[in-house]
Formats: structure tokens, sequence, C-alpha cells
DNA sequence: GAAGTTATGTGAATAATATCACATAACTGT
DNA sequence: ACAGTTATGTGATATTATTCACATAACTTC
């Protein structure tokens, strides 16, 4: 069933999969059947084939799959078998806390730059050694160290602006961290991550059912 | 229309519009409609007039929804008139950024409770001047603080034994920044949060289209 | 107060996504 | 080599979500 149009649902259950198939690895499994992986990613059985099937049959009719191989060809389908350099925007609490993080690095991503304006921040470098560079330098730094993807996490005021300069720079993937709808031509892609969004989503169930 | 099952996805979608019309209220915006509004979010207009009318009319037809009335139906459809106690575990890198955020508190929660297993970081205080509690203090904690959510940024590996511990509190809703599937009761309402997904998902739609 | 304008509310149409159910293929043991 | 077992791959079906299209209601102007 290849070529089909993917859908979006499946492309972020791949990630997890991906992820739990790498703890599976860890652990020294060599095999797992879709309904054991599926408990392990909450879904159903069925899901993990029918996404698996889009691009192509990686398992063992009456065995399962092996978790390597799987492994490898979901890599491969999200383009993870290369690196991809990051740059971060706004390097206050949760800019900081994120570039620090060890499991982006774990992924394949890896930190290239860093843009502030708070002229306390530029100039300095970050705990792994990183230059803060001013936000007026994006274009010229982005295109020099080969960022592929942006991550704007300054105040919701600035993400625009950010997001335009990443854009001019020829940035064509942005993860946004700021509670605003930033708009951006369709060449680049935008993904949002809000958790405020997640915890009133609990306010709302528990106020419906508890 | 009232009291058909509502869509997970609206429940989601009236966040954001909540935010969008905070945001506008701060600007003075008395009216809105639905096409303006949807532009601001993201989204389709019918689908946003879609999402409202689950739950009522809230519009003034051929005029708009008045930003400040709109406002108030969503945090009340949501449970955010009142007060919602968090209790945060694992006060690392992203716990401590996070409860730092003052953001959580614009929006009605409030951190009464905070648990760590390190030595180091139990008995001392956060900047709020929120103690930090030994994990195995949980129940009593939570009970006598009245407790809402826990919300989890430990390590992976710890992740199921604070969500078996916060269940035991009797702590219904969970939002988890582990990046594993976590099983609880049915009682219990788990959102899960996994920037790496978000990224996977730009690195797929590079590498396809770019 | 009637005609014109605007934007809501909603049934119907469409699209996207998830699940079922079973034929199919690979292993196991005799 | 064959029967039994297991778990994949997938067409058919069910469910869920989005968008269209227009009747309806409120405001405005003359
Ligand atoms: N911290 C959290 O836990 C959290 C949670 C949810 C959402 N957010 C969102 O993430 C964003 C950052 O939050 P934070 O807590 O780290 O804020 P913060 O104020 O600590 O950091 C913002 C940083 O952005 C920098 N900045 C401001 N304008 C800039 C510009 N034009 N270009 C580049 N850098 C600029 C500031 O100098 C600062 O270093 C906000 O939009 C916030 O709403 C944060
Ligand atoms: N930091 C990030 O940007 C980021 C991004 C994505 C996901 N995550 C996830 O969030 C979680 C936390 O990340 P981090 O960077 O803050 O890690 P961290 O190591 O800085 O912090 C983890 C904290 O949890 C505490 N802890 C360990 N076991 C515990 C237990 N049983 N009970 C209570 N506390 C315990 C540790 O003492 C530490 O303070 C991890 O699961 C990580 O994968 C973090």
């Amino acid at each position: 069933m290849k070529f089909a149009k993917i859908p979006m649902a499946t492309i972020t259950r791949l990630s997890v999969y991906m992820r739990t198939l790498q703890d599976l690895l860890e652990d020294d499994v060599d095999v797992i059947s879709s309904e054991r992986l599926a408990r392990l990613c909450g879904v159903n059985p069925a899901q993990i084939r029918k996404d698996l099937a889009y691009f192509g049959e990686f398992g063992v009719r009456g065995v399962g799959y092996r978790v390597g191989d799987l492994l490898g060809q979901i890599k491969d389908i999200l383009g993870l078998t290369r690196r991809w350099n990051l740059a971060m925007v706004g390097l206050g609490n949760l800019g900081s806390a994120l570039v620090r993080h060890a499991n982006f690095l774990k992924h394949g991503y890896t930190f290239t730059a860093a843009f502030d304006v708070d002229p306390q921040k530029v100039g300095k470098r970050l705990p792994n050694g990183l230059l803060i560079n001013h936000v007026n330098e994006i274009e010229e730094v982005v295109k020099d160290r080969d960022v592929n993807v942006g991550i704007i996490t300054t105040p919701a005021s600035a993400a625009q602006s950010v997001a335009n300069q990443l854009v001019l720079a020829g940035i064509n993937g942005i993860l946004n961290f700021a509670p605003v709808q930033i708009q951006v031509p369709d060449c680049c892609h935008v993904e949002n991550v809000d958790f405020t969004i997640s915890l009133d989503t609990i306010a709302y169930h528990l106020s419906v059912s508890g």
C-alpha cells in the first residue's frame, strides 16, 4: 500500500513506537508482536499494523517484528537517520531547560545555534559551550551553521517576529512553545507545544466526571 | 445541541480559543466574529461555531461574540472558574522551569506541593517558597493540601511508580512529561506531553518535502 | 418599519481516522 | 510433509471530525 497519503496521526504514532522500540532494544528484546507493542504504547494493535502498512511490510507473519529492524525502518521513515541542527531562540527558563536536555542529542538532534536579545545573555556561553548570539544575527548564523529547525521559547509577543526572521534565514521547520498562532509561508512547517492546553483538558475531565 | 457527546478535539480547541480571547480582552476588543477568531487561532470559522454549539448559543447573529462573555463561558465549560491545585513531582531541569512559570497561576492553577527523591533537594524551598517534600510523603501531603493534579517530570524510569503513588493518594488527573506510557485506573485522566514527538514530526516533513 | 447587511447556528455532505475480522504466511512439532 | 498455531497485512466497516451552505436572527440605515 505504498504512496497512499499518510495520515498525520500515523506520523506522531510512529514517533511513539520508535521511543518504545528503543527501550525494548536496550532491554535486549529481539522480537515483539503488534499486540504487546500496542499495550506499551497505549494504542490498538491493528492501528500499529495499519500505520506500518503505509510504508511497507516490516513484520514476519506468525512471529512479530524484529525490534532492531523495525526501529531502523521507522527512523528511516521519519528521516532520523541523519543529523538535524537546531537553533534555540529565547534562552529563558524554558529554553535553558531544553538545551540542557540530553534526550534531544540521543535522538539525532544537535543545538548548533542559540539566540536571545537580553544583553545579559548575548555573548555568554551555555553549559554545553554554545555561544548565545543576538537575534539580529539569525540570518547569518543560521546559514553558516546549517540550522534546519528553529525552536521558539521567547515570550508570546516576540514569537511572530522571531518566526519571520527564521523563515527569512531559510528555515522551514519551527517548534513553537509560545502560546500564539504564528503565521508562516507554506514552505515552513510549524508544530506548536502548549502544556497549558493539556492542563485545561485535565481540568475539564475532572470537572465533568469528578 | 446540548448533551451530545463532546469531541475530545473540541475541548483542546476551546482552550486555544480561551487564550486568544484573553489576549483580545487585554487589547480591549469588545466583539469578535468567528471568522476573525478563527484566523487568530488557525482554524476554520465553522469549526469554532460547531465547537461552541455543543454547549449553547453564545453569539449574537449578525454581530459576533462578546469577548468577555465568551471567555467566561469557555472558562465555565472547561471548569476553570475554580482554582486547581498542582503537585510537581521531580524538580530537575524541566520541573524547576515549569514551577517558575508564571502563566500557570494566571490560568487558575497553583502549585501547592513539590516532591523529589534527591536528598540535595528534599527540604529545600523553591523560589516561590514552596517546600520540596520527599516522594514517600506524597499521600499525606496531597491529601493535606487538597492537590487535584499531579505533574510528572521525573526520569522515565520513575514515572510509573510516581503515578501509582499519586493515584493511591486519590489524584485523578496527571500531566506526564516522561516519555513513557503510564498505566492508571480509569478514574484517573492522563495527558502526555512529549516535544520530541513534535520535533520528529518536523523532521518527517522536512525529509519528505524539503 | 421595511429593506439591506452581516455573521451566527446547524443539518447535510465530506473527509479523516480507527477498528474489525479474516485470509495469508511463517514458524513448530510430530 | 502436514496439521496446528500464531500474528501479520489488509479490505470492509464503523466511528469521529471537519467543512459546506444556507436559513435564521440581530442590528443599521433610510
Ligand atoms: N517556562 C515554562 O514552563 C513555560 C510553559 C509553557 C509555555 N511557556 C512559554 O515559553 C516561552 C518562554 O517561557 P520562559 O518561561 O522561558 O520565559 P522567560 O521570560 O524566562 O524567557 C524568555 C527569553 O526570551 C528572550 N527574548 C525576549 N524577546 C526576544 C526576542 N525578540 N528574540 C529572542 N529572544 C527574546 C528573553 O530575553 C528571555 O531570555 C513563553 O512564551 C511562555 O509562555 C513557558
Ligand atoms: N528537560 C527537558 O527539556 C525535557 C524535554 C522533554 C522531556 N523531558 C522529560 O522530562 C523528565 C525530566 O527531565 P529533566 O531534564 O528535568 O530531568 P532531570 O534529571 O533534570 O530531573 C529529574 C528529577 O526527578 C527527580 N527524581 C528521580 N526519581 C524520582 C522519583 N522516583 N520521585 C521523584 N523525583 C524523582 C530527580 O531527583 C531530578 O530532580 C524526563 O522524563 C525527561 O525525559 C525533559
